[in-house]
DNA sequence: AGTGTATCCTGCAGGC
DNA sequence: TGCCTGCAGGATACAC
């Protein structure tokens, strides 16, 4: 469910409420979310005080004041969330909470529970994350180094895009929404793309990104922030989960076909 | 090396 | 109503 847009909200709805708070006890309702073992979290979580709330790629990054970090993946449909004191009961599906010293909680909350949390020092967070590709938001990322990178691949673009080793934070939804605003049918080659169709597809990915998290990110069925609220950006869709319905550009009919073992999402008057 | 497929888990929609 | 199948926003281990 949450790709670069939603894990971002995530971040910045959270920042307020919890960076300078500190950790007093860590509850864990569900084991297998937490890697390691929940008895490591929980002494590694006791009496921190959390620093900074970050995102890299889908990661949510919550910088202890030992120097160490919780990441925080939530997979298909979990959930970060911010309990003030004395606030609404737990879901069925809350699997690790962490008191706050003063009252209120932070709790991971995930469904099919193929997210989870793990608390990384330094070195093995740095190990980890140079195996991500770049920041499609970041000013350093231009669209010549985009194309170039796709020319070394064979594979379908979609397929591409959702390899995080090659750009970071980019899922199905924003794969297959940059690629209708690029006009670049998803089954294409990576290694196919002209630099004028790279540079709209650097171009449509970032407009795409960059709206929705001003939305605050798509909610399909799912997602919500930090507080709970849902994203606003699922009515600016233009071809994700809209088959049968009308191309907004030239009202044609959107197709959905699969591979990859996903389904993808196409205008075929608009894609090429 | 580079790509595609199966898998983890639960819930829901649609077909019969 | 109820059972079955397929599908869902991610990431990874493996087979080819």
């Amino acid at each position: 469910m949450p790709e670069l847009p939603e894990v971002e909200t995530v971040v910045r709805t959270l920042r307020g409420p919890l960076v300078g708070r500190r950790i007093s006890r860590t509850q864990v309702m569900r084991p297998d979310v937490v890697a390691g073992g929940p008895a490591r979290l929980a002494r590694a979580l006791r009496d921190r005080r959390i620093e900074r709330l970050e995102r890299r790629a889908k990661n949510i990054l919550v910088g202890l004041d030992d120097g160490r970090l919780l990441r925080v993946h939530l997979g298909m449909t979990g959930k970060l969330l911010h309990f003030p004191r004395g606030a609404r009961a737990l879901s069925a599906h809350a699997c690790v909470r962490l008191r706050l010293e003063g009252g209120g909680s932070v709790v991971y909350d995930d469904v099919r529970r193929f997210g989870g949390l793990e608390v990384l020092d330094g070195a093995a967070w740095l190990a980890r994350e140079r195996r991500l590709g770049p920041e499609p938001l970041d000013p350093a990322y231009g669209p010549a180094h985009l194309h170039e990178a796709l020319l070394r691949s064979r594979s379908p673009v979609r397929s591409w895009l959702l390899d995080g080793r090659r750009v970071a934070g980019v899922g199905n939804i924003y794969a297959n929404e940059g690629l209708f605003l690029a006009g670049v049918h998803p089954t294409r080659l990576a290694n196919s793309l002209t630099e004028a169709e790279a540079e709209a597809l650097h171009a449509g990915l970032r407009a795409t990104l960059t709206r929705a998290v001003e939305l605050g990110g798509t909610t399909l069925r799912d997602y919500v922030d930090g507080d709970g609220n849902r994203g606003r950006y699922a009515e600016n869709l233009s071809v994700y989960g809209r088959e049968g319905l009308p191309c907004p550009a030239c009202g044609g009919s959107i197709e959905r076909i699969t591979f990859g073992g996903r389904s993808a999402f196409v205008c075929p008057g608009c894609q090429r």
